[in-house]
Parts: C-alpha cells; sequence; structure tokens
DNA sequence: CTCCAGGGATGAT
DNA sequence: ATCATCCATGGA
C-alpha cells in the first residue's frame, strides 16, 4: 500500500519478512537454536508451518515465529514469551558438553545442533501426553488439534504474506483448559479421535479442576515425588511422566523411555543381549546419560526417528530383519 | 513375569 | 482397494 515509486529496495523488503501489508515483527536473539528441528521433534504438536515460519499458541497468546540465521522474528510483543517458551537461555553448549562421549551421542549431538527443550505449560503438555499414548506424531497432531477446535479459544494470526495467497489470516486454537475439558463428557472427547484415552484425559482433567492435584504446586516436590504423584493420574505411566517432567517441569534429567528410545539404547549399547528388563535399563540410563539425561534422550529420539523415516522401504526391512530380537 | 485391548494414520501390496 | 504396522497404560 505504501509507494515509493520504486525506490524501496528489494532488500528492504526481505528484511521486513516479505510481507505485505508487513507484518509487525520484533527481532529477538537466538544464537544456538533450530526452530524446524525443535517443533519437529515431538515435544509439541500443534505448530503449523505458514510461510517461512510457524503459528501456534504459548499457553493463551498466539503467535507467530520464523528464523533467520540467529535472529527470530516473532509476533511484536511477544518476544519474552517466545524466549522462555523456547528456553533460549539453556546453556546449550554446556548441556550438549555434558553428554557422554561415544558414536551414538557424538552423532546425535551432530545431527541436532540447535535442538531445545521447550519450556510448556503444565496442563497443556500433561493432557497431550496422556493423549500420546499409543499414538504416533501425525495422529497426536490430529488429536491436539481437534481437542483445541471443539474445546479451546479461537485467535488470530494476522500472517498475510506476499506471494503467498493460501495463507492470507491464521487462526489457532488455544488448548482448552482442565476446567473447560471437565465439563465435557466422554462421548465429546471421543469425537475427538482419543478412543480409549477419553477417559483417562476427563477423569485427569476432574481431578485438575477439583483442585485434588494442583500442578503449579507441584513444582515444589523432588524428582521421585513429582514422578509418583504424575503415575497416580488416569492415564500417566512412567513414560508420559517422564514426557511431563522434563518438558513442562525443566526436570532435566527425566528420560522417557519409548520403544524408539529403547531400541537404539539396545541396539547400541546392549547388542544382543537378551535379559534386560526394564529396570536394568533405567538405571543404565540414570547413570550413564547424567544430570541433562533429558536433553540426551531427546537428542537421541530425534536423530532415531529421521534416520529411520529417511530410509526407504528397503532399507528398513533389512534394518529390522537385522535387529529383530525376537527369540521366537 | 506374560498377554492383550484399544483406534486411526500410515505404508506396503 | 485391503492388510499389516505402529505404540503406552492398565488390568487380567
Amino acid at each position: 500500500m505504501l509507494k515509493f515509486g520504486g525506490l524501496w529496495p528489494r532488500r528492504l523488503n526481505i528484511a521486513l519478512g516479505e510481507l505485505d501489508p508487513p507484518m509487525k515483527l520484533t527481532k529477538i536473539p537466538a544464537p544456538d537454536f533450530d526452530l524446524e528441528k525443535t517443533l519437529d521433534s515431538g515435544q509439541v504438536f500443534h505448530w503449523v508451518k505458514t510461510g517461512h515460519g510457524f503459528c501456534g499458541t504459548i499457553g493463551d497468546r498466539a503467535a507467530y515465529v520464523e528464523q533467520r540465521g540467529n535472529e527470530l522474528l516473532v509476533t511484536r510483543g511477544c518476544g519474552e514469551l517466545v524466549a522462555n517458551y523456547f528456553a533460549l537461555d539453556h546453556p546449550l553448549a554446556n548441556i550438549c558438553r555434558s553428554f557422554p562421549r561415544d558414536p551414538l551421542m557424538d552423532a546425535a549431538r551432530r545431527f541436532c545442533r540447535g535442538l531445545r527443550i521447550i519450556r510448556q505449560p503444565k496442563w497443556e503438555c500433561l493432557a497431550t501426553f496422556i493423549c500420546s499414548s499409543m499414538k504416533q506424531v501425525a495422529h497426536i497432531r490430529q488429536i491436539s488439534r481437534k481437542l483445541r477446535e471443539h474445546f479451546g479459544n479461537a485467535r488470530n494470526i494476522d500472517s498475510r504474506k506476499g506471494g503467498f495467497a493460501g495463507a492470507n489470516s491464521h487462526e489457532v486454537f488455544t488448548f482448552p483448559s482442565a476446567e473447560r475439558l471437565a465439563q465435557s463428557s466422554e462421548k465429546e472427547l471421543r469425537e475427538c479421535a482419543l478412543g480409549y484415552r477419553a477417559k483417562n484425559l476427563l477423569a485427569t482433567a476432574r481431578l485438575i479442576a477439583k483442585g485434588e492435584a494442583d500442578l503449579a504446586k507441584m513444582s515444589a516436590l523432588s524428582d521421585i515425588d513429582l514422578q509418583e504423584v504424575l503415575c497416580q493420574m488416569p492415564g500417566v505411566g512412567a513414560k508420559v511422566a517422564n514426557c511431563v517432567m522434563l518438558f513442562a517441569y525443566q526436570r532435566l534429567r527425566a528420560f522417557p523411555i519409548d520403544v524408539w528410545i529403547e531400541r537404539v539404547l539396545r541396539q547400541n549399547y546392549f547388542p544382543r543381549m537378551r535379559k534386560l528388563n526394564a529396570a536394568r535399563l533405567r538405571m543404565f540410563t540414570e547413570k550413564y546419560f547424567g544430570e541433562h539425561g533429558g536433553y540426551a534422550q531427546q537428542y537421541l529420539f530425534h536423530f532415531a526417528r529421521m534416520s529411520a523415516s529417511k530410509g526407504k522401504s528397503r532399507n528398513r526391512i533389512r534394518e529390522r530383519a537385522n535387529l529383530s530380537p525376537h527369540p521366537a
């Protein structure tokens, strides 16, 4: 709409975010950070790729975030919120240095450079991971989207982009509160493709809504006690509890063990050792990966998942045949 | 310890 | 088009 008689340099247009009209964006420093990797590493499931960035919510706020080298362009007024959410204050170089030195960790560390553990809102994280049980990432995204659309609040992000006709103004939805979900029914929740998880999510939402569990107060608990309290909630077992501890309570030692992690650990640290139960594996991870075990786990998880999905069918079948631990 | 329900996307055929 | 595979929790 502004005319500069063709004197507006091309570079300036790019610097303004290639937006038409320009979206009001704030620039914040983000060294040692990879936005796309972080959002695609199985921590959060609601960010939507939009143009060169992503649209999503952080708690009650909606935001657009785009990476430009060592900086982020974010919705105006959301700088601090975004910096805190993406944990830009974590001393990533120190954290990576604290990982054990071995061929697997070295490869994962190289592959995941810039990946950070997000600081998630507690209820949103707990609820999402209750829904994640027995689901793959693509499916968890669907569930998250449906829950938000049915029970959350709409927010608009003005993200009209030049040359990006399909993506004009973007609507996103906040994650519904425990109180809101507590008022719903199992049937309504099942309509969001939750299956048998509906019952667990509803029961846990009611615990929170009635004040029988206080997620904020639980911050004061030790790792052991926090895990125990979380595991008392319906639908929360060791794996989900560790995800919540890591992603919502910043317990950077918490080491969620799912099938991907278990597979990669067994292959690399316990090749053809048939007698290794969950308890022994747990003892190993706590000792071996140390104070930032959760970060190490996230790097291993992302590395394993990406390497597996990149291989074409042939390779995967061969891999699986080689690894197959079935003792028949 | 073992076995198994549960459900929808995804990939193989 | 069908068929197999992926997966965490909780209860038998």
